[in-house]
DNA sequence: TAGAAATGTTTAG
DNA sequence: TAAACCTTTCTAT
């Protein structure tokens, strides 16, 4: 479930339950093995988010994760489960009441020991996260502007905009009712500026709710109880299915190697 | 039980 | 542009 808001709850929540303490690492699956025995029984100093990576600075050592396209956290209270499957690191500390808490990690794309420097180098290539206060979205604007390249591959692209995903790009962009396919120069400033705040609005709203929710239909049932799961979306993989909107039938094609999903009638510039 | 698909990135050609 | 990487989950047979 790996878009920008998912690492932004995950630091949030294994900040809260291991900083400032001693951490128990292992990797059952060996692959972290060397790094983890390293790390086991020092003290986590925090934990941050930028875009899709994830940082754990134990002193000097910082641990970088990016779950990639199947990474997956789980985590618990009390005694952790016995080890199944690919369990490539797990941490296990006294939690705040020493009632122990305990967190896993399979799939990750990285799951490396980095330097500071090294994360800086990460940081560097970054464009602004909607989910970071002093992002700059001038900043994304100032490439989009200058691009030939499709609105809907530019907002892919991590250098340009960060911890978007294609949840995110689908349904930004319907939300708007922008055309995928319009070059990054023909968007207007406004527009820009557009999607940005509801970038800021829709990414909190994920970090609140666990997941994505896009629609306004799902947001009113979120207050009275769970939205129901297929009504989270308005386009994305809802292919053949009518737009909720104007009943025109939703569309998909490959772009930048990923599905891009959208309504040719509310999209159609 | 097998196969496909999945919220992603990097490297090779 | 395509393939590789890596694991889980859902669907079809």
């Amino acid at each position: 479930m790996p878009e920008g808001h998912t690492l932004f709850r995950l630091a949030r929540e294994q900040q809260a339950a291991f900083a400032g303490r001693e951490v128990h690492v292992t990797s059952p699956q060996g692959r972290f093995a060397g790094q983890a025995e390293m790390l086991d029984g020092r003290v986590l100093d925090d934990v941050t988010s930028y875009g899709k990576h994830l940082f754990a600075a134990f002193g000097p050592d910082v641990v970088h994760v990016h779950l990639g396209l199947y990474g997956t956290f789980t985590s618990g209270t009390g005694l952790p489960p016995e080890p199944r499957g690919a369990l490539r690191m797990r941490w296990e500390g006294p939690g705040e009441d020493g009632e122990g808490v305990w967190t896993d990690l399979r799939g990750a794309t990285a799951c490396e020991l980095i330097t500071d420097g090294e994360v800086q180098l990460i940081l560097d290539r970054l464009g602004p996260d909607p989910l970071r206060k002093r992002s700059d979205p001038a900043k994304a604007f100032a490439r989009i502007s200058r691009s030939r390249v499709a609105i809907g591959a530019l907002l892919m692209d991590q250098a340009v905009l960060a911890g978007v995903g294609n949840v995110y790009r689908a349904e930004i962009l319907f939300r708007q009712r922008l055309s995928p396919f319009r070059p990054g120069k023909d968007v207007a400033a406004e527009e820009w500026a557009a999607m940005w705040a509801d970038l800021v609005v829709l990414m909190r709203a994920g970090v609140k709710a666990g997941r994505i929710v896009t629609t306004e239909r799902a947001d009113r049932e979120r207050r009275r109880g769970p939205a129901l799961r297929d009504d989270a979306h308005y386009v994305y993989r809802r292919t053949g299915l009518p737009c909720r909107i104007c009943g025109t039938e939703v569309r998909t094609e490959v772009m930048v190697g990923r599905n891009l999903f959208w309504c040719p009638t509310c999209q159609a510039v």
